[in-house]
DNA sequence: AAGGCATATTCTAAATGTGGAATACTCTAG
DNA sequence: CTAGAGTATTCCACATTTAGAATATGCCTT
């Protein structure tokens, strides 16, 4: 995952620059009339974003339509991916016993059970 | 969405941090040793990253053992569910989620100048 | 070409974040 | 109580970031 990403994100107002486009793309100038921002520091904010590849910009004449990259998105959600067995892991487990019963047809030999034993204690030397 | 949470991950350190978690529960020192740390700068990207609440950490004698809180990925998770029509076809239950959104995002505490979307209206009077 | 609009860039000062080193705190063992 | 391991905090120097103001650039219309 790309920390450029997150440090795009990390800022109130390109966050909300970013929930702004999320409805539908926009002009560096409109951005800046719904957020109250002035018109240098929005550019800059883009500018951010758009090195992040969190969004891409479009010339239209002498105005630049501002939109969101899908990849950024998907990037976010795979890595996020690599983490929901912290919330799903019931789910996670259940799913891929649904999995391989779809594919066989037949019930593996072991059900889904959860399996969560509480870390093992580090040894205990002395 | 919590900017901090962002912030938080928006350096390559907490970065690894947070992805060594991913695997287990560690402690300070263990991180620090992991990621060839030094043990201040551990513990201070460690409370960063307690404080934006992506990591807890339990009192055992004299060590600290960090987790990753699974709601903080379950919030990014839930944000980034309102930007998943960008590159999913289908919007099933969705749908109603991002309407709800939508309507709820804008408080109406902003005068009559609450012209979101429509096209630009040629006539202008004033 | 001139004027006007939309956007980008530069400069500066203030604010914030980061690593290093030294040190303080806390818990356990003996 | 003392020693030591594990962790937290403080202070400082340095780099990065940010807002604001002024200005520059690009494009369209007349």
């Amino acid at each position: 995952m790309n920390v450029a990403t997150f440090h795009a994100l990390a800022d109130p107002q390109r966050l909300e620059i970013v929930e702004l486009l999320r409805l539908k793309p926009l002009t560096v100038g409109e951005i800046a009339a719904q957020l109250q921002l002035r018109q240098p520091q929005t550019s800059k904010h883009l500018r951010v974003l758009q090195s992040a590849g969190v969004i891409e910009m479009q010339a239209d004449a002498n105005r630049r339509i501002c939109s969101l990259r899908p990849e950024a998105f998907r990037a976010l959600d795979d890595w996020l991916t690599t983490f929901r067995q912290l919330w799903e892991e019931r789910f996670d487990k259940l799913d891929g016993y649904l999995q391989r019963l779809q594919d066989s047809a037949q019930p593996p030999d072991q059900p889904p059970e959860t399996t969560p034993p509480p870390p093992p204690k580090p040894g205990d030397p002395r």
